[in-house]
RNA sequence: UCCCCGAUAGCUCAAUGGUAGAGCGAGCGGCUGUUAACCGCUAGGUUCCUGGUUCGAGCCCAGGUCGGGGAGCCA
């Protein structure tokens, strides 16, 4: 007898002998035709669970009839068109054979009931068990081989950055150290500071906060490559769109300028979107109908609309002028505030935005210096972008990289920036520099933004945030 | 880190400073080719922690812990 997943007994004609194996869903015990159970059985491998009927003639039926939900059944039997309604076929069992009972059906934490998210977090190891954990983890599976797909096809080459950096340039907030010393009696250097030299690199190392560094090396040599990893930072954030690990994508493309990395970033959530509503229609449907209503059409209007390519000062413009009392105020040389980029992208033009040329004083040292008067700017810009999404804020954060040297120095010595640290980055400008551009996604982002959930928590399997790290 | 809100049954929430309740879930029974099932019965509590006010605290006060929403940092 096949043991088949309960996604090929959907797509299977009626008839076959088939064994399913898979947990309890809900169970529902009928006295008609001398006896019978609905068991609505899944095994992950799709969103819907398949309904097994077993027959108060099978031998153990005195356990069928005790199966509770999360209990975990083989079940061998025929695939026959289903009797009843709601489902197509399902399962007239043979024998089921249970592989692992509840302990004490009161007390386990998912039991088929409506649940909180919040609750769903305190039992991070159970809740892929609901419904929307087994559809998030689906869609993240999903997306992710659709990103490193897309990149395959357009020839990029995935490079595996580091995850520990010795390099504390990073500039992208606060980092995590990675340590062997003995945190109680740790070696000293003769000023009384932790003697990094006797520690396990020789050197102060950290957890990565972006491969962007390290990658661009490779670009310098491959073209198009792209780096998919975790990502850290120890940044306090406490809210619903930060994370202290986090994956991220970023691709660096060489003889390319910030037009053509801002195509690169459309192109790619335009495709990501549409594989996933190909491949994942059953989910999608669920986080539509249940997570947010209008999922669907909002996603496959991103598809077909292009993205509104906005300049900094030209956004700028648009919020002095917007009939809209914000709580901070509106000039050019100040970072946008979350209320101005949701305000562009949620209520001025309702689609995806990219903003693009920001100031320089606001940005790192890496991105480009633009001409003098770029976009009527007052001030000098970088060659800088921030992809703002309704709902989400910032998807994706790039920048076309400062290739001349001369520019480069002179930034990171206006920004206190200790030159040596940079010898390796800096090499790349004076060995056959050429003008490239890249982004970062934040991929758990891309997940609210695709499934309308709404806290950053839930859409990464074992989340770690400040005071969080349980599982 | 800052501002606001919250913590009571397994879960979601009620409860004027005076005997702690409901819905869902769970157990048992009834009914039904069932499917958010339905009907009946039953069990289930250190009211987050520490201290204070009071004859008496789930409720008032102080500190803490944890959670949520918003902000900052950013992806």
């Amino acid at each position: 007898m096949a043991w088949i997943t309960v996604k090929e007994a959907f797509k299977t004609a009626p008839g076959p002998a088939v064994t399913i194996k898979g947990w309890i869903r809900t169970r529902r015990d009928s006295k008609a035709d001398g006896g019978l159970s609905f068991l609505a059985v899944s095994d992950g491998t799709c969103h819907d669970a398949i309904q097994v009927v077993a027959r108060a003639d099978l031998p153990n039926y005195a356990d069928i009839a005790k199966l509770t939900t999360g209990c975990a059944v083989e079940v061998e039997g025929t695939l026959v068109e289903s009797q009843g309604q709601g489902q197509a076929v399902e399962v007239q069992a043979s024998a089921v054979k249970v592989a692992g009972w509840v302990d004490d059906p009161d007390t386990y934490p998912v039991p088929q009931k409506r649940h909180t998210f919040e609750y769903l977090r305190e039992v991070a190891h159970l809740r892929v068990r609901t419904n929307t954990f087994g559809a998030v983890a689906r869609v993240r599976h999903t997306l992710a081989a659709a990103i490193h797909r897309f990149f395959d096809e357009r020839e990029f080459y995935y490079i595996h950055t580091p995850i520990i950096t010795g390099s504390d340039c990073e500039g992208a907030g606060e980092m995590f150290r990675v340590s062997t010393l003995d945190m109680v009696n740790c070696p000293r250097t003769p000023g009384g500071e932790p003697d990094f030299a006797e520690d396990f690199f020789g050197k102060e190392s950290h957890l990565t906060v972006s491969g962007q560094l390290n990658v661009e090396t490779y670009c310098q040599a491959l073209s198009r490559v792209y780096t998919f990893g975790p990502t850290f930072r120890a940044e306090n954030s406490n809210t619903s769109r930060h994370l202290a690990e986090f994956w991220m994508v970023e691709p660096e493309i060489a003889f390319a300028d910030l037009a053509a990395d801002a195509a690169l970033a459309e192109e790619m959530v335009k495709y990501l979107l549409d594989d996933l509503l190909t491949k994942r229609p059953d989910d999608m449907a669920f986080f539509d109908l249940r997570i947010e209503k209008g999922l669907l059409d909002r996603l496959k209007g991103v598809i077909e609309k292009p993205f509104r390519i906005l300049p900094y000062t030209e956004a700028i413009e648009i919020l002095q002028k917007a009939n809209v009392k914000f709580e901070f105020p509106v000039a050019w040389g100040k970072d946008m505030q979350s209320e101005h980029e949701r305000y562009l992208t949620e209520q001025h033009f309702k689609q995806p935005v990219t903003v693009i040329n920001y100031p320089k004083a606001i940005k790192a040292f890496y991105m480009r210096v633009n001409d003098p008067g770029t976009d009527g700017a007052p001030a000098d810009t970088v060659a800088a972008m921030d992809v703002l999404v309704p709902g989400v804020g910032e998807l994706i954060g790039g920048s076309q990289r400062e290739e001349r040297l001369d520019v480069l120095d002179a930034r990171i010595d206006e920004m206190g920036l200790h030159k040596p640290d940079y010898w390796w980055y800096r090499d790349l400008r004076r060995y056959g520099t050429c003008p490239h551009a890249g982004f970062g996604l934040g991929f758990e982002r891309l997940m609210l933004f695709c499934t309308g959930m709404q806290n950053i928590r839930d859409v990464i399997p074992f989340p770690r945030a400040p005071k969080q790290a349980e599982f």
